[in-house]
DNA sequence: CGCGTTTGACCCGCGC
DNA sequence: GCGCGGGTCAAACGCG
């Protein structure tokens, strides 16, 4: 039991849309899985405790010359792990698997997991400055489960009128009392 | 022509 | 130390 799963449902504006037309939040059947995160400063003793229950790990200090001069160079020193403590992952069933939450994502890789038959897509987010990243994986036990994991806090409004996901996320840690 | 996707290579951590 | 698995880069490509 290292993390907490909630199961939430949230309102629809759309029944059911046929995989076509990603236009607002794009959840066909609404149940959400929410994965615990692990917030500075709430649990100092459990820290370990992160979404990736089976992802791997946050890889805090990436020193190397590979990377060095990046656009975040920074970024990715110890001491800038702040941008990775929130981490949301939660479980969707959508056919599609890209659901619009009102940013724009770029896909920047995509790979073969081991447990998954589908491949794992890496998105960042294209506002500049922003480097929010999530991914987007789809359950191999059932393939209309949509694993998206959001990582990092988005420093820029949505561009669209859609709601704000993390926002509805932080209000559903709000009402949980864990 | 600009922006996003694709895709193979590269890098790194970890387990054996 | 080596191989594997996962994350990222970046050039090429495609589409509006």
């Amino acid at each position: 039991m290292l993390m907490e799963k909630y199961q939430i449902f949230l309102p629809v504006s759309e029944p059911s849309s046929p995989s076509g037309s990603p236009l607002s939040l794009n959840m066909a059947n609404p149940l959400i899985y929410f994965h615990g995160e692990n917030e500075n400063g709430v649990r100092p003793g459990s820290r370990a405790q992160h979404v990736d229950a089976k992802h791997s790990a946050p890889q805090t200090s990436r020193v190397s010359n590979y990377s060095e001069n990046k656009a975040e160079p920074g970024m990715r020193g110890g001491e800038n792990n702040e941008f990775r403590k929130h981490k949301y992952a939660f479980q969707t069933r959508s056919q599609v698997d890209i659901l619009d939450d009102g940013y724009r994502w770029r896909k920047y890789g995509q790979k073969i997991v081991k447990n998954s038959k589908f491949p794992r897509s890496y998105y960042r987010c294209t506002s500049n400055g922003c480097n929010v990243k999530k991914q987007v994986q789809r359950n191999s036990k059932d393939e209309e489960i949509v694993v998206t994991t959001y990582e990092g806090k988005h420093t820029h409004p949505t561009e669209s009128c859609t709601e704000n996901i993390e926002d509805i996320l932080r209000q559903m840690q709000t009402y949980t009392p864990f």
